[in-house]
RNA sequence: GCGGAUAUGACUUAGUAGGUUAAAGUGCUAGACUGUGACUCUUGAAACACGGGUUCGAAUCCCGUUAUUCGCCCCA
Protein backbone atom coordinates (compact mmCIF):
# COMPACT_ATOMS: atom_id res chain seq x y z
CA UNK A 1 0.00 0.00 0.00
CA UNK A 2 1.85 3.30 -1.23
CA UNK A 3 1.57 6.54 1.09
CA UNK A 4 -0.41 9.18 -0.03
CA UNK A 5 -0.02 12.98 0.71
CA UNK A 6 -2.77 13.65 3.58
CA UNK A 7 -5.80 15.38 2.29
CA UNK A 8 -5.97 19.42 1.18
CA UNK A 9 -2.40 19.06 0.77
CA UNK A 10 -0.53 19.27 -2.49
CA UNK A 11 3.20 18.58 -3.96
CA UNK A 12 4.86 21.30 -5.61
CA UNK A 13 6.31 19.55 -9.03
CA UNK A 14 8.62 20.81 -11.69
CA UNK A 15 6.99 22.50 -13.96
CA UNK A 16 4.68 24.22 -11.27
CA UNK A 17 7.13 25.31 -8.84
CA UNK A 18 8.96 27.71 -11.46
CA UNK A 19 5.50 29.26 -11.31
CA UNK A 20 5.32 29.51 -7.58
CA UNK A 21 9.61 31.23 -7.83
CA UNK A 22 8.30 33.40 -10.24
CA UNK A 23 5.74 34.57 -8.05
CA UNK A 24 7.70 34.59 -4.66
CA UNK A 25 9.86 36.70 -6.44
CA UNK A 26 8.08 39.26 -7.76
CA UNK A 27 6.55 39.37 -3.91
CA UNK A 28 9.94 40.42 -2.97
CA UNK A 29 10.79 42.25 -5.10
CA UNK A 30 7.53 44.73 -4.18
CA UNK A 31 8.35 44.75 -0.68
CA UNK A 32 12.10 45.76 -1.25
CA UNK A 33 10.55 48.54 -3.37
CA UNK A 34 8.11 49.61 -0.55
CA UNK A 35 10.12 49.15 2.30
CA UNK A 36 8.78 45.93 3.52
CA UNK A 37 11.24 43.16 5.25
CA UNK A 38 10.94 40.08 5.96
CA UNK A 39 9.85 38.48 9.04
CA UNK A 40 10.07 34.77 9.68
CA UNK A 41 8.32 33.51 12.38
CA UNK A 42 7.77 29.67 13.38
CA UNK A 43 5.05 27.47 11.58
CA UNK A 44 3.32 26.82 15.45
CA UNK A 45 2.46 29.15 17.86
CA UNK A 46 1.22 28.75 21.48
CA UNK A 47 -2.60 27.75 20.51
CA UNK A 48 -3.58 30.51 22.94
CA UNK A 49 -2.17 33.42 20.84
CA UNK A 50 -4.27 32.17 18.00
CA UNK A 51 -7.43 32.15 20.27
CA UNK A 52 -6.89 35.90 21.27
CA UNK A 53 -5.33 37.16 17.94
CA UNK A 54 -8.40 35.53 15.35
CA UNK A 55 -10.72 35.58 18.17
CA UNK A 56 -12.65 32.90 20.08
CA UNK A 57 -15.77 32.49 17.89
CA UNK A 58 -14.42 32.91 14.50
CA UNK A 59 -14.74 29.79 12.39
CA UNK A 60 -10.93 29.41 12.12
CA UNK A 61 -10.19 28.96 15.81
CA UNK A 62 -13.78 27.21 16.19
CA UNK A 63 -13.53 24.17 13.89
CA UNK A 64 -9.92 24.91 11.81
CA UNK A 65 -7.10 24.49 13.81
CA UNK A 66 -4.50 21.96 13.92
CA UNK A 67 -3.73 21.96 17.50
CA UNK A 68 -1.68 19.54 19.45
CA UNK A 69 0.00 18.64 22.62
CA UNK A 70 3.67 18.78 22.65
CA UNK A 71 6.14 16.28 24.60
CA UNK A 72 6.03 19.17 27.34
CA UNK A 73 2.32 19.02 28.02
CA UNK A 74 1.86 22.67 25.91
CA UNK A 75 -1.11 22.91 23.59
CA UNK A 76 0.25 24.22 20.14
CA UNK A 77 -1.40 25.04 17.09
CA UNK A 78 -0.23 25.48 13.55
CA UNK A 79 -0.45 28.26 12.50
CA UNK A 80 -3.94 29.03 10.67
CA UNK A 81 -2.89 32.57 9.47
CA UNK A 82 0.10 34.99 9.99
CA UNK A 83 -1.03 37.70 11.67
CA UNK A 84 -0.99 36.75 14.91
CA UNK A 85 2.72 35.30 14.60
CA UNK A 86 3.94 38.86 13.28
CA UNK A 87 1.97 40.46 16.22
CA UNK A 88 3.43 38.20 18.91
CA UNK A 89 7.34 38.79 17.10
CA UNK A 90 7.06 42.31 17.30
CA UNK A 91 5.62 42.51 20.67
CA UNK A 92 8.17 39.65 22.06
CA UNK A 93 11.12 41.45 20.40
CA UNK A 94 10.42 44.89 20.97
CA UNK A 95 9.89 46.22 17.28
CA UNK A 96 8.07 48.76 19.00
CA UNK A 97 10.77 50.26 20.35
CA UNK A 98 12.29 51.18 17.54
CA UNK A 99 11.87 54.75 16.12
CA UNK A 100 9.95 54.02 12.76
CA UNK A 101 6.93 52.25 11.86
CA UNK A 102 7.84 48.46 11.44
CA UNK A 103 6.56 46.88 7.72
CA UNK A 104 6.97 43.46 7.55
CA UNK A 105 6.44 40.85 5.20
CA UNK A 106 6.12 37.19 4.55
CA UNK A 107 5.34 34.05 2.91
CA UNK A 108 4.65 30.75 4.01
CA UNK A 109 2.33 28.09 4.22
CA UNK A 110 -0.86 28.48 6.90
CA UNK A 111 -2.99 25.41 8.16
CA UNK A 112 -6.57 25.40 8.20
CA UNK A 113 -8.59 21.54 8.65
CA UNK A 114 -11.18 22.57 6.35
CA UNK A 115 -13.07 20.74 3.53
CA UNK A 116 -11.01 21.18 -0.26
CA UNK A 117 -12.57 22.81 -3.09
CA UNK A 118 -11.56 24.97 -5.81
CA UNK A 119 -8.45 27.64 -4.71
CA UNK A 120 -8.82 26.28 -1.00
CA UNK A 121 -6.52 23.55 0.75
CA UNK A 122 -5.52 22.45 4.16
CA UNK A 123 -1.77 23.82 3.83
CA UNK A 124 -1.89 27.11 1.47
CA UNK A 125 0.72 29.64 1.23
CA UNK A 126 0.11 32.76 1.90
CA UNK A 127 1.86 36.45 0.92
CA UNK A 128 1.22 39.18 3.90
CA UNK A 129 2.57 42.11 4.79
CA UNK A 130 2.09 44.26 7.71
CA UNK A 131 2.76 47.59 8.96
CA UNK A 132 3.02 48.54 12.43
CA UNK A 133 3.21 51.50 14.93
CA UNK A 134 0.87 54.30 12.33
CA UNK A 135 -2.69 54.45 12.17
CA UNK A 136 -1.95 57.13 8.92
CA UNK A 137 -4.88 56.34 6.53
CA UNK A 138 -1.65 56.62 4.02
CA UNK A 139 -0.43 53.36 4.90
CA UNK A 140 -3.84 51.67 4.70
CA UNK A 141 -3.25 53.14 1.18
CA UNK A 142 -0.26 51.73 0.89
CA UNK A 143 -1.02 48.07 1.75
CA UNK A 144 -3.63 48.41 -0.98
CA UNK A 145 -1.55 49.67 -3.19
CA UNK A 146 1.38 47.06 -2.76
CA UNK A 147 -1.02 44.19 -3.46
CA UNK A 148 -2.76 46.09 -6.43
CA UNK A 149 1.00 46.56 -7.86
CA UNK A 150 1.66 42.58 -7.04
CA UNK A 151 -1.12 41.82 -8.78
CA UNK A 152 -0.81 44.17 -11.52
CA UNK A 153 2.81 43.04 -12.19
CA UNK A 154 2.44 39.24 -11.67
CA UNK A 155 -0.33 39.42 -14.70
CA UNK A 156 -3.34 39.39 -13.57
CA UNK A 157 -5.88 40.50 -15.43
CA UNK A 158 -9.54 41.67 -14.15
CA UNK A 159 -8.52 41.88 -10.23
CA UNK A 160 -10.79 44.19 -8.02
CA UNK A 161 -10.32 46.13 -5.04
CA UNK A 162 -13.25 46.58 -3.26
CA UNK A 163 -12.66 48.56 0.56
CA UNK A 164 -15.37 49.03 3.57
CA UNK A 165 -14.74 50.64 6.92
CA UNK A 166 -16.08 48.45 9.80
CA UNK A 167 -15.39 51.46 12.26
CA UNK A 168 -14.25 50.43 15.77
CA UNK A 169 -15.40 47.66 17.86
CA UNK A 170 -17.50 50.10 19.92
CA UNK A 171 -19.31 51.39 16.75
CA UNK A 172 -19.72 47.80 15.27
CA UNK A 173 -21.10 46.60 18.40
CA UNK A 174 -23.43 49.54 18.41
CA UNK A 175 -24.72 48.71 14.23
CA UNK A 176 -25.20 45.45 14.92
CA UNK A 177 -27.83 46.30 17.45
CA UNK A 178 -29.39 48.11 15.07
CA UNK A 179 -29.17 45.54 12.17
CA UNK A 180 -30.54 43.06 14.34
CA UNK A 181 -34.05 45.50 15.16
CA UNK A 182 -34.35 45.78 11.35
CA UNK A 183 -33.44 41.81 10.68
CA UNK A 184 -35.32 40.43 13.54
CA UNK A 185 -38.81 41.34 12.29
CA UNK A 186 -37.95 39.31 9.12
CA UNK A 187 -36.76 36.49 10.16
CA UNK A 188 -38.79 33.68 9.09
CA UNK A 189 -38.53 34.96 5.80
CA UNK A 190 -34.76 34.75 5.36
CA UNK A 191 -32.66 31.87 4.11
CA UNK A 192 -31.70 28.93 6.59
CA UNK A 193 -28.03 30.23 7.05
CA UNK A 194 -29.02 33.36 7.31
CA UNK A 195 -30.81 32.80 10.21
CA UNK A 196 -27.88 31.08 11.92
CA UNK A 197 -25.82 34.03 10.52
CA UNK A 198 -28.23 36.04 12.65
CA UNK A 199 -26.46 35.18 15.56
CA UNK A 200 -22.85 34.09 14.32
CA UNK A 201 -22.50 37.38 12.90
CA UNK A 202 -24.78 39.48 11.95
CA UNK A 203 -22.72 41.90 9.90
CA UNK A 204 -22.64 38.47 7.27
CA UNK A 205 -26.33 38.48 6.58
CA UNK A 206 -26.27 41.54 4.27
CA UNK A 207 -23.56 39.34 2.40
CA UNK A 208 -26.30 36.93 1.65
CA UNK A 209 -26.33 35.83 -2.03
CA UNK A 210 -29.59 34.44 -2.28
CA UNK A 211 -32.15 37.07 -0.71
CA UNK A 212 -30.87 40.13 -1.39
CA UNK A 213 -34.22 42.09 -1.72
CA UNK A 214 -34.78 41.52 2.07
CA UNK A 215 -32.03 43.81 2.61
CA UNK A 216 -33.14 46.94 1.02
CA UNK A 217 -33.17 49.80 3.44
CA UNK A 218 -31.22 47.84 5.74
CA UNK A 219 -28.88 50.32 7.54
CA UNK A 220 -25.38 50.60 6.52
CA UNK A 221 -22.26 50.43 8.88
CA UNK A 222 -20.97 53.26 6.70
CA UNK A 223 -23.89 55.59 8.59
CA UNK A 224 -23.25 54.51 12.09
CA UNK A 225 -18.97 55.68 11.79
CA UNK A 226 -18.52 58.64 13.83
CA UNK A 227 -16.39 61.52 12.69
CA UNK A 228 -12.93 60.04 13.31
CA UNK A 229 -13.84 56.95 11.24
CA UNK A 230 -15.47 58.79 8.26
CA UNK A 231 -12.61 60.60 8.25
CA UNK A 232 -9.83 57.99 8.63
CA UNK A 233 -12.25 56.25 5.52
CA UNK A 234 -12.51 59.64 3.29
CA UNK A 235 -7.98 59.89 3.56
CA UNK A 236 -7.74 56.37 2.66
CA UNK A 237 -9.60 56.55 -0.40
CA UNK A 238 -7.98 59.83 -1.72
CA UNK A 239 -4.85 58.82 -0.80
CA UNK A 240 -5.60 55.47 -3.17
CA UNK A 241 -7.26 58.27 -5.89
CA UNK A 242 -3.59 60.17 -5.48
CA UNK A 243 -1.79 56.70 -6.62
CA UNK A 244 -4.51 55.91 -9.05
CA UNK A 245 -5.98 52.87 -7.72
CA UNK A 246 -9.05 52.31 -8.79
CA UNK A 247 -11.53 50.94 -6.16
CA UNK A 248 -14.88 50.57 -5.26
CA UNK A 249 -16.57 50.80 -1.81
CA UNK A 250 -18.59 47.94 -0.55
CA UNK A 251 -20.60 48.53 2.76
CA UNK A 252 -21.27 45.03 3.11
CA UNK A 253 -17.98 43.93 3.13
CA UNK A 254 -17.12 42.19 6.61
CA UNK A 255 -14.18 39.91 7.15
CA UNK A 256 -13.89 36.93 8.76
CA UNK A 257 -11.52 37.54 11.66
CA UNK A 258 -12.17 39.71 14.87
CA UNK A 259 -9.45 41.84 14.76
CA UNK A 260 -10.31 44.41 12.25
CA UNK A 261 -11.20 47.95 12.83
CA UNK A 262 -11.36 51.30 10.51
CA UNK A 263 -10.51 49.85 6.70
CA UNK A 264 -11.48 46.36 5.62
CA UNK A 265 -10.53 45.68 2.05
CA UNK A 266 -10.49 42.42 -0.43
CA UNK A 267 -9.21 41.42 -3.89
CA UNK A 268 -11.12 40.10 -6.04
CA UNK A 269 -10.86 38.07 -9.32
CA UNK A 270 -13.09 35.42 -11.17
CA UNK A 271 -12.26 32.04 -12.61
CA UNK A 272 -11.84 30.07 -9.19
CA UNK A 273 -15.14 27.75 -8.62
CA UNK A 274 -16.91 30.06 -6.64
CA UNK A 275 -14.21 31.54 -5.32
CA UNK A 276 -13.58 35.06 -5.77
CA UNK A 277 -11.30 36.68 -3.10
CA UNK A 278 -7.60 35.94 -3.97
CA UNK A 279 -6.54 38.74 -1.13
CA UNK A 280 -7.61 40.48 1.51
CA UNK A 281 -7.06 42.37 4.71
CA UNK A 282 -7.06 45.31 7.00
CA UNK A 283 -6.72 47.65 10.11
CA UNK A 284 -6.42 45.97 13.32
CA UNK A 285 -5.98 49.14 15.86
CA UNK A 286 -6.75 46.93 19.21
CA UNK A 287 -5.15 43.50 17.70
CA UNK A 288 -1.49 44.17 19.57
CA UNK A 289 -2.61 44.94 22.81
CA UNK A 290 -4.71 42.35 22.57
CA UNK A 291 -2.33 39.86 22.77
CA UNK A 292 -0.63 41.33 25.88
CA UNK A 293 1.45 44.34 23.59
CA UNK A 294 1.36 47.94 23.81
CA UNK A 295 -1.41 50.08 22.69
CA UNK A 296 0.43 50.33 18.97
CA UNK A 297 -2.10 50.30 15.64
CA UNK A 298 -1.44 48.37 12.69
CA UNK A 299 -2.20 47.47 9.25
CA UNK A 300 -1.89 44.38 6.84
CA UNK A 301 -2.89 42.00 4.20
CA UNK A 302 -2.87 38.33 3.09
CA UNK A 303 -2.44 36.91 -0.51
CA UNK A 304 -3.25 33.47 -1.11
CA UNK A 305 -0.79 32.16 -3.24
CA UNK A 306 -2.30 29.26 -4.12
CA UNK A 307 -4.82 31.59 -5.86
CA UNK A 308 -2.17 33.50 -7.32
CA UNK A 309 -0.85 30.96 -9.13
CA UNK A 310 -4.21 29.05 -10.21
CA UNK A 311 -4.88 32.51 -12.01
CA UNK A 312 -1.27 33.10 -13.66
CA UNK A 313 -1.52 33.43 -17.26
CA UNK A 314 0.22 35.43 -19.89
CA UNK A 315 3.54 34.41 -18.87
CA UNK A 316 4.41 31.41 -20.16
CA UNK A 317 7.41 32.76 -22.21
CA UNK A 318 9.06 33.74 -18.67
CA UNK A 319 8.31 30.69 -16.93
CA UNK A 320 9.50 28.88 -20.24
CA UNK A 321 12.95 30.76 -19.96
CA UNK A 322 13.77 29.82 -16.61
CA UNK A 323 13.21 25.79 -17.20
CA UNK A 324 15.53 25.68 -20.32
CA UNK A 325 18.92 24.91 -20.05
CA UNK A 326 22.28 26.10 -21.90
CA UNK A 327 24.04 23.03 -22.60
CA UNK A 328 24.19 19.01 -22.91
CA UNK A 329 26.92 17.24 -23.18
CA UNK A 330 27.01 14.37 -24.84
CA UNK A 331 29.68 11.88 -24.56
CA UNK A 332 30.21 8.62 -26.76
CA UNK A 333 32.61 6.10 -24.66
CA UNK A 334 34.33 5.87 -21.51
CA UNK A 335 36.87 8.31 -22.28
CA UNK A 336 34.88 10.76 -23.44
CA UNK A 337 32.70 11.01 -20.56
CA UNK A 338 35.42 11.42 -18.07
CA UNK A 339 36.29 14.14 -19.92
CA UNK A 340 32.73 15.11 -19.65
CA UNK A 341 32.31 15.22 -15.68
CA UNK A 342 35.60 17.95 -15.64
CA UNK A 343 33.88 19.92 -18.36
CA UNK A 344 30.56 20.05 -17.11
CA UNK A 345 32.00 20.95 -13.82
CA UNK A 346 33.88 24.06 -15.30
CA UNK A 347 30.74 25.10 -17.37
CA UNK A 348 28.67 25.19 -14.64
CA UNK A 349 31.21 27.32 -12.11
CA UNK A 350 30.88 29.48 -14.80
CA UNK A 351 27.58 30.37 -14.38
CA UNK A 352 26.35 27.69 -17.07
CA UNK A 353 23.41 25.53 -17.23
CA UNK A 354 24.66 22.22 -17.99
CA UNK A 355 23.25 18.47 -17.64
CA UNK A 356 24.67 14.93 -18.95
CA UNK A 357 23.89 11.57 -19.26
CA UNK A 358 23.75 9.61 -16.34
CA UNK A 359 22.21 6.35 -17.94
CA UNK A 360 25.35 5.15 -20.46
CA UNK A 361 22.95 5.93 -23.48
CA UNK A 362 23.55 6.05 -27.17
CA UNK A 363 24.12 9.18 -28.64
CA UNK A 364 20.37 9.20 -30.15
CA UNK A 365 19.22 8.83 -26.65
CA UNK A 366 20.81 11.68 -25.26
CA UNK A 367 20.63 13.73 -27.97
CA UNK A 368 16.86 13.18 -27.05
CA UNK A 369 17.40 13.92 -23.67
CA UNK A 370 18.72 17.06 -24.85
CA UNK A 371 15.65 18.09 -26.94
CA UNK A 372 13.38 17.25 -24.07
CA UNK A 373 15.15 19.46 -21.91
CA UNK A 374 15.06 22.37 -24.30
CA UNK A 375 19.21 22.74 -24.35
CA UNK A 376 20.16 25.77 -26.37
CA UNK A 377 23.27 23.74 -27.26
CA UNK A 378 24.67 20.27 -27.17
CA UNK A 379 28.43 19.81 -27.43
CA UNK A 380 29.43 16.19 -28.61
CA UNK A 381 32.62 14.36 -27.55
CA UNK A 382 33.50 11.48 -29.02
CA UNK A 383 37.01 9.50 -30.09
CA UNK A 384 37.66 11.96 -33.28
CA UNK A 385 36.94 15.12 -31.10
CA UNK A 386 39.17 13.73 -28.21
CA UNK A 387 42.16 13.05 -29.72
CA UNK A 388 42.34 16.44 -31.65
CA UNK A 389 41.48 18.21 -28.77
CA UNK A 390 38.21 19.44 -30.09
CA UNK A 391 34.30 19.31 -29.50
CA UNK A 392 31.67 19.41 -31.40
CA UNK A 393 29.00 22.82 -30.52
CA UNK A 394 26.10 22.22 -31.96
CA UNK A 395 23.11 24.90 -31.78
CA UNK A 396 19.71 23.17 -31.49
CA UNK A 397 17.77 25.99 -32.67
CA UNK A 398 19.18 26.18 -36.12
CA UNK A 399 21.12 22.68 -36.08
CA UNK A 400 24.26 24.36 -37.08
CA UNK A 401 27.50 22.78 -35.53
CA UNK A 402 30.58 23.74 -35.51
CA UNK A 403 34.20 22.70 -33.80
CA UNK A 404 35.98 24.18 -31.14
CA UNK A 405 38.83 23.51 -28.96
CA UNK A 406 38.39 22.04 -25.78
CA UNK A 407 39.58 24.41 -23.54
CA UNK A 408 37.73 26.79 -25.88
CA UNK A 409 34.65 25.66 -25.21
CA UNK A 410 33.13 27.91 -22.41
CA UNK A 411 34.34 30.87 -23.83
CA UNK A 412 32.80 29.78 -27.02
CA UNK A 413 29.73 28.86 -25.41
CA UNK A 414 29.26 32.03 -23.13
CA UNK A 415 29.74 34.39 -26.95
CA UNK A 416 26.94 32.01 -28.55
CA UNK A 417 24.38 32.70 -25.99
CA UNK A 418 24.85 35.89 -25.86
CA UNK A 419 24.05 36.15 -29.30
CA UNK A 420 21.24 34.09 -29.29
CA UNK A 421 17.98 34.28 -27.49
C1' G B 1 -19.56 19.73 9.65
C1' C B 2 -23.21 18.92 5.23
C1' G B 3 -24.35 17.62 -0.04
C1' G B 4 -23.27 16.09 -5.35
C1' A B 5 -19.90 13.84 -8.91
C1' U B 6 -15.79 10.87 -10.25
C1' A B 7 -11.81 6.82 -10.01
C1' U B 8 -9.16 2.67 -16.95
C1' G B 9 -1.11 2.42 -18.72
C1' A B 10 3.17 8.12 -16.89
C1' C B 11 -0.78 11.71 -19.15
C1' U B 12 -5.70 12.62 -21.91
C1' U B 13 -9.61 9.62 -23.11
C1' A B 14 -12.81 5.23 -25.56
C1' G B 15 -14.99 1.02 -23.72
C1' U B 16 -23.47 2.46 -24.44
C1' A B 17 -28.25 -3.97 -23.28
C1' G B 18 -22.72 -7.62 -18.11
C1' G B 19 -19.86 -11.69 -22.86
C1' U B 20 -13.01 -13.74 -26.30
C1' U B 21 -6.73 -11.04 -25.89
C1' A B 22 -9.65 -3.81 -22.51
C1' A B 23 -8.86 0.39 -27.54
C1' A B 24 -6.61 4.99 -29.14
C1' G B 25 -3.70 9.53 -28.94
C1' U B 26 0.35 11.89 -26.24
C1' G B 27 4.69 10.44 -23.70
C1' C B 28 8.40 6.54 -23.00
C1' U B 29 11.64 2.34 -25.42
C1' A B 30 14.13 0.40 -29.69
C1' G B 31 14.89 0.58 -34.86
C1' A B 32 14.55 2.65 -40.21
C1' C B 33 19.31 6.62 -39.98
C1' U B 34 25.86 1.49 -37.53
C1' G B 35 28.18 9.71 -34.57
C1' U B 36 23.10 13.81 -34.16
C1' G B 37 17.28 15.85 -31.25
C1' A B 38 12.45 17.94 -33.64
C1' C B 39 9.21 15.55 -38.82
C1' U B 40 7.76 10.57 -40.90
C1' C B 41 7.25 5.10 -40.63
C1' U B 42 7.78 0.72 -37.76
C1' U B 43 8.76 -2.02 -32.77
C1' G B 44 8.20 -2.84 -27.61
C1' A B 45 6.87 -1.97 -22.39
C1' A B 46 2.81 -0.15 -19.61
C1' A B 47 -3.88 0.28 -16.87
C1' C B 48 -9.60 -1.24 -15.03
C1' A B 49 -8.16 2.77 -6.96
C1' C B 50 -8.90 -0.99 -2.85
C1' G B 51 -12.25 -4.68 -0.41
C1' G B 52 -16.69 -7.30 -0.53
C1' G B 53 -21.40 -8.79 -3.11
C1' U B 54 -24.82 -10.24 -7.39
C1' U B 55 -23.80 -13.53 -11.80
C1' C B 56 -21.98 -19.14 -15.58
C1' G B 57 -19.35 -14.54 -16.54
C1' A B 58 -18.09 -7.67 -13.90
C1' A B 59 -13.97 -2.14 -16.27
C1' U B 60 -19.50 -2.19 -16.73
C1' C B 61 -24.62 -3.60 -11.65
C1' C B 62 -24.87 -3.15 -5.84
C1' C B 63 -22.43 -2.06 -0.95
C1' G B 64 -18.22 -0.38 1.78
C1' U B 65 -13.29 1.96 2.10
C1' U B 66 -9.80 5.35 0.30
C1' A B 67 -8.68 9.29 -2.79
C1' U B 68 -9.88 13.14 -6.06
C1' U B 69 -13.12 16.91 -7.49
C1' C B 70 -17.22 20.44 -7.24
C1' G B 71 -20.66 23.05 -4.18
C1' C B 72 -22.65 24.79 0.94
C1' C B 73 -20.63 26.90 5.46
C1' C B 74 -16.34 29.77 5.87
C1' C B 75 -12.06 31.68 3.95
C1' A B 76 -6.54 33.16 1.10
Amino acid sequence: MAFQKPPGTQDILPGTTEKWQFVEEKARDICRRFNFREIRTPMFEATELFQRGVGETTDIVEKEMYTFTDRGNRSLTLRPEGTAGVMRAYVENKLYGEPDVSKLYYVGPMFRYERQQAGRYRQFHQFGIEALGSDSPALDAEVIALAYTFYNEVGLKGVRVEINSVGTSAIRAQFRDKLLAFLLPKRELLCKDCQSRMERNPLRVLDCKTDQHHFEGAPSILDSLDEECRIHFEQVQSNLQAMNIPFTINPKLVRGLDYYTHTAFEFKAEGIGSIDTIGGGGRFNGLIEEIGGPSQPGVGLAIGLERTVMLLAGQEAELEKRSRIDIYLVALGEQAEQRISGLLYELRLRGISAERDYLGRKMKAQMKSADRLQARFTAILGDDELDRGEIALKNMANGEQRTVALSQLADELIQSLKGDV
